[in-house]
DNA sequence: GCAAAATTAAATGTCAGACTTTTGAAATTA
DNA sequence: TAATTTCAAAAGTCTGACATTTAATTTTGC
């Protein structure tokens, strides 16, 4: 069965969306093999190095995997969570980062997704979520920390209470958003001030949680977003000013 | 420069990796072209096809863009936000329909995060969103439209509703959530009963957003969400009791 | 007859080289 | 000066070869 490209186009990409079609559709199932590179060279009419270029593509997009040896060739993936947090992190960071996002309306999508999902968090949260933000907030509090090492601190102590929510789609969700913010946030220099006051919030947030009072977390949220946004204010306002 | 790579390991996995760190963290600006693929040839000690599957790994990204002629090559590509879009949605959708997530779930994340975006809907709303609610809404109500024409109107109401938000950080993010409930909502044939159930909900959301009221559309969000739980419900029952 | 070892075959991975097509720039010509 | 031609650089494609991996098959040794 031959299948038919256009010649004036690039071949490698309509060979990729193809399959990339049939994958999505379920037309090809999780597992299951494709054509050797030898039989998708004669349906489709081109070169092995064409074809592989195609099959490349569905590869960076975790789409397939391929094996080597007698048995071998190129299988559908299932997708995991942890290849699509990646890609999704990839592209938020780079969205963020090449389309000059403002600092406010990313901090603005963040908060307001993870609002979304502390009411959830406060109802299913485990002792074990809730030690993980605890041990976060008494990292934070170290001496010396850097402050990349503070700004990654937040993004695991923002991704425990993401988790506690017990929904893997939610998870995954909000990966990108609180991950891909973690550069912008590194132009931030916080002052001692500053961090004393986000350890408090956080401090509050992890309290309310064990609570299970979702009105409070929301209203620390509130705050930790406005504080947030106040704090990278001044800092992009002064060096504007020199 | 020569680049070392791990020759045990796949090659143009590699070269694809070097060049996409370099993206992410800048070493590489926007438009800022690529080095021809000789080059690279030389620069990593690799054969022409294994650079070039190397950057079609990129261009599957929609990391770079490459053209032909004299003056081309490959060029760091400006993410937009129609291609991360595409990317997310593919990924969501996999994520979802591989992985056995259930409808509740998912459901669930959709509309926990419709809910956030809600208030911000509610305050910044223009006559233009209002009115692509309202025209979907209309449509909903046609006799003789398919389940299929049905849902996917449903996606289009709720995008405008996403969108009316003006934060194309939310709207991105919660593109994956609401396309990719597309295909299980597909699963469910919606009764007469049903569609206008929706269709009212619909109505007295895209009334709460007219006027501006936050609360009554997140009260109707909540509605919604557990109405379609109870519908998925009733149609998977009956189709397990067969 | 059975287990270990050698062989084979099928598949992907890599390389080298040729040719095609596109496209901008440079050289030529009217 | 403007239009045309030529040229060169770069990606796109094709062919054929060889390398490597891997499982199945065959052979060998006991």
């Amino acid at each position: 069965m031959k299948t038919k490209l256009d010649p004036s186009a690039d071949l490698s990409a309509q060979i990729a969306a193809a399959i990339r079609d049939a994958i999505i559709d379920g037309t090809l199932p999780v597992d299951e093999r494709l054509p050797s590179e030898i039989e998708l060279c004669e349906q489709f009419d081109v070169s092995r190095s064409t074809v592989r270029e195609a099959l490349k593509r569905l590869a960076a997009q975790s789409l397939i995997r391929t094996q080597r040896g007698a048995t071998g060739g190129a299988f559908v993936k299932r997708l995991n969570y942890a290849d699509a947090y990646a890609q999704q992190i990839t592209t938020s960071t780079l969205l963020l980062s090449m389309n000059e996002v403002d600092f406010a309306t990313a901090c603005e999508a963040r908060f307001m997704l993870e609002r979304a999902c502390a009411p959830l968090s406060a109802k299913r949260r485990t002792p074990d979520h809730l030690a993980t933000m605890r041990a976060e907030i008494h990292r934070q509090g170290q001496s010396g920390l850097s402050d990349e090492a503070f700004c990654a601190s937040d993004v695991a102590f923002h991704r425990a209470l993401v988790d506690a929510a017990h929904n893997p789609v939610l998870s995954y969700q909000l990966a990108g958003a609180v991950e891909a913010m973690q550069p912008l946030m590194n132009m931030i220099t916080f002052t001692a001030r500053d961090r004393d006051k986000i350890i408090r919030l956080h401090t509050d947030l992890a309290n309310a949680i064990e609570q299970e009072n979702a009105v409070e977390a929301d209203r620390v949220l509130q705050t930790l977003a406005s504080e947030t946004n106040a704090m990278a204010d001044t800092v992009f306002t002064a060096r504007a000013g020199r």
